[in-house]
DNA sequence: CCGTGTTTGATATAGTGGATAACAATTATC
DNA sequence: GATAATTGTTATCCACTATATCAAACACGG
């Protein structure tokens, strides 16, 4: 028999096993690399994770920024509007504004126009809590970025990622 | 009066007052178009959707793809070890295998070894069903992002994105 | 050996994000 | 003025993610 000379004892452990016959391999992503869905979305896991470091003492996550940062640039506009721009159901929207408006960040006024729409607009806390997260934002996290990339690295990805977003 | 003039009537549709006053602006994105992490989500989603549709004559959700992938370059692993390669819990792995194995994709084999783990094997079915995957992947799919890129884009977007999922 | 601790697959469960249907209030349209 | 459309909202469902826990099997120190 092959095995007569040198049986495996059922004591030696499969790690031990494993290491000297060197069988502890990494598995391996194969083609998943070059996949580019699928780097993309670990890619996009990482920069998100990486935010919500950056902007915990703020306590916003990526969708609440993106939020306030349109009401800023946006004032007067109503919850359709904000919520059609970022690609959020209206129905989903109800709660997120809840939770910045509960926190005074933001504030829904009836718009005289049109008593059925809520004009959205910043409170001046949610004015200030969004300068200290811009700052956060722009020192912390996009200089990382720019750190690992490089400016024209970054801008170059910027660029391809927005044509993707927009004509794929 | 700086409207007595003209005064709006209520029976002029907010609609058609914004277009006469050109108010119907669409809403400004700001800051938020050079918010790498926003670009990068909604870059994803696109990708995501446009595999969806190219695989949909199989039935194969992106995370499906990628373990049927990551079988055929790795036979002989088990549940934990796909799982951790693919960042999926353990807990949640066992439905999505079960989805696989009920369509005879692949196949769960007690190991000899050790006999609290599972061997995950490709069927005959899944190595033919992956292999009809992969070539809509890459005659579709990813044909189309090189054309939108072109080959050298494609090849840059890839190694900014998996140095940002490596290293960031 | 044997008892203790660890690992594996699995279940239950909870939280979150996204999607649809339906509703009251309001506005638009004819 | 009757009918249709829009706005915010609620309820509900599905997919994905995360944690705790469990039985079975294995590892390891005494």
């Amino acid at each position: 028999m092959a095995d007569s000379a040198k049986p495996v004892s059922k004591r030696e452990s499969r790690k031990e096993a494993a290491v000297a016959a060197d069988e502890t391999q990494a598995v391996q992503l194969g083609e998943l690399s070059d996949l580019l869905g699928y780097v993309l979305k670990r890619a996009q896991l990482k920069v998100f994770e990486d935010f919500l470091r950056c902007v915990a003492p703020l306590q916003l996550t990526p969708a609440q920024f993106s939020v306030l940062l349109l009401l800023d640039a946006n004032p007067g506009r109503n919850q359709t509007e904000i919520a059609n721009t970022l690609g959020i159901l209206r129905p989903n929207f109800v709660s997120l504004l809840d939770s910045l408006e509960s926190r005074d960040l933001c504030a829904r006024v009836r718009s005289a126009n049109d008593r059925r729409s809520h004009i959205l607009m910043l409170t001046e806390k949610g004015r200030a809590v969004l300068a200290r997260a811009k700052k956060l934002v722009v020192s912390k996290h996009e200089a990382r970025l720019n750190e690992l990339l490089g400016p024209d690295g970054r801008d170059a990805l910027l660029a391809m990622l927005t044509k993707i977003a927009e004509e794929f």
